[in-house]
DNA sequence: CCATAAAATTGAACGTTGTTCAAAAAACGA
DNA sequence: TCGTTTTTTGAACAACGTTCAATTTTATGG
């Protein structure tokens, strides 16, 4: 009988419940309110239960985490259709800053939060097969990439230009600044100017950035 | 009598017990184990004595994070004596990074963590005084303003550069750095080749930002 | 010096949290 | 149907931030 197959199938269907069942805790509460009991709770299951799918909370902010990459990845494919690459870069940190203050939470998820990366951490070590799950976290990555190759083709940045070390630090610069949005750690500009700014910012890096 | 000042005095001394006993603990064991209860313990006191010097844990937090941006300040003030802005660019973010990898403590309380931020917002409502307790987090922002002003003085930047965009995007690129390297969202990167690829990427944009 | 008022400290208690685990229940295979 | 395995339960544990009535300590004025 198929019944094993259908065993790990009901299996994975229980998963993606409490998946889904955190993941409107979450959207709706916010991340410190997402609670081991909360879940059970909303699943009408007892919190134990939660311990049969998941190791730990962990565990359970570690899968959240792919499914935020993944519509993180959603977000940010539309720039692909801008030909030049240097207004890809501008139309993609406008799109990188948008999903970021719209989603917060998965925000804090993939980057700022020191959870899913702990449980990360402790499978990279133990299956090699794992890795490819955070094909959705490169993939991302991957977007960014093209686009400096992009420009170093064109002309925009110098041939000799470290691709890794440039695309880092492009990163960098979109991540710092929605993080410090999120994080209100930009207290010196007064809330109602602060979209003005973080928009400069990014004309101010597109345009220095390029050779004029 | 000036027992009144003295009561005052005394109170102020157990209020600085109490943050350089969170401080030790905070170094030692890290954030997420600083607890109002191991405070307690360690000067000898009851629990709920914290609470008569702070009003909850976030206002310790506060607390600690004003001494946490003494140190920073500290930190970066060197790279004043810099001359060339561009090189003091250069050098100021190496500090920069250098203090958040060796203190990362310090720097997930000034700029990661919600808590400190939360008691500042309440504060900031109700008494004006306090703003100026902020110099420290003013201060740093300053040091980086005034380079980028230099910078556009000496040609580096055009002209018409707008002050603030700038100055912010490129706090905005240092500060990812340092909080991707921290929380370890630069898995792409093996950890060995990691602190020269961010050298790089501090290269590239100080090369790539200044007009050639 | 002493009684009274004020300030400081206590520690038990409350409601949380993540996590464990023996026991019970349900599903399964023969 | 019966024994085995899988799944679920819910009480229990330790730790957390926080509150507060009760207590101890300190200061004050007659």
């Amino acid at each position: 009988m198929g019944s094993v197959e259908r065993k790990e199938r009901e299996r994975q269907e229980m998963r993606q419940l409490i998946l889904e069942t955190a993941m409107e805790l979450f959207v709706e509460q916010g991340y410190e309110n997402v609670t081991i009991r909360k879940i059970a709770d909303k699943i009408e299951y007892s919190p134990g239960t939660i311990y049969f799918y998941f190791k730990d909370k962990d565990d359970v902010l570690l899968a959240l985490c792919s499914v935020a990459f993944g519509e993180f990845f959603k977000a940010l494919k539309p720039m692909r259709d801008v030909r030049d690459p240097m207004e890809r870069l501008r139309a993609g940190s406008r799109m990188y800053l948008r999903f970021a203050l719209e989603h917060q939470e998965f925000y804090d998820l993939m980057f700022i939060i020191r959870a899913p990366m702990r449980r990360q951490e402790e499978l990279r070590k133990e299956a090699d097969e794992h890795q490819e799950k955070w094909d959705v976290f490169y993939g991302s990555f991957q977007i960014l990439r093209d686009t400096i190759c992009d420009c170093v083709a064109e002309g925009y940045f110098p041939p000799a230009t470290d691709i890794d070390a440039a695309t880092i630090a492009y990163w960098s610069f979109v991540h710092g600044l929605a993080s410090l949005r999120i994080r209100q750690r930009l207290p010196m500009i007064p809330e109602e100017g602060l979209e003005q700014v973080v928009n400069r910012a990014i004309d101010f890096m597109v345009s220095e950035l390029s050779i004029r």
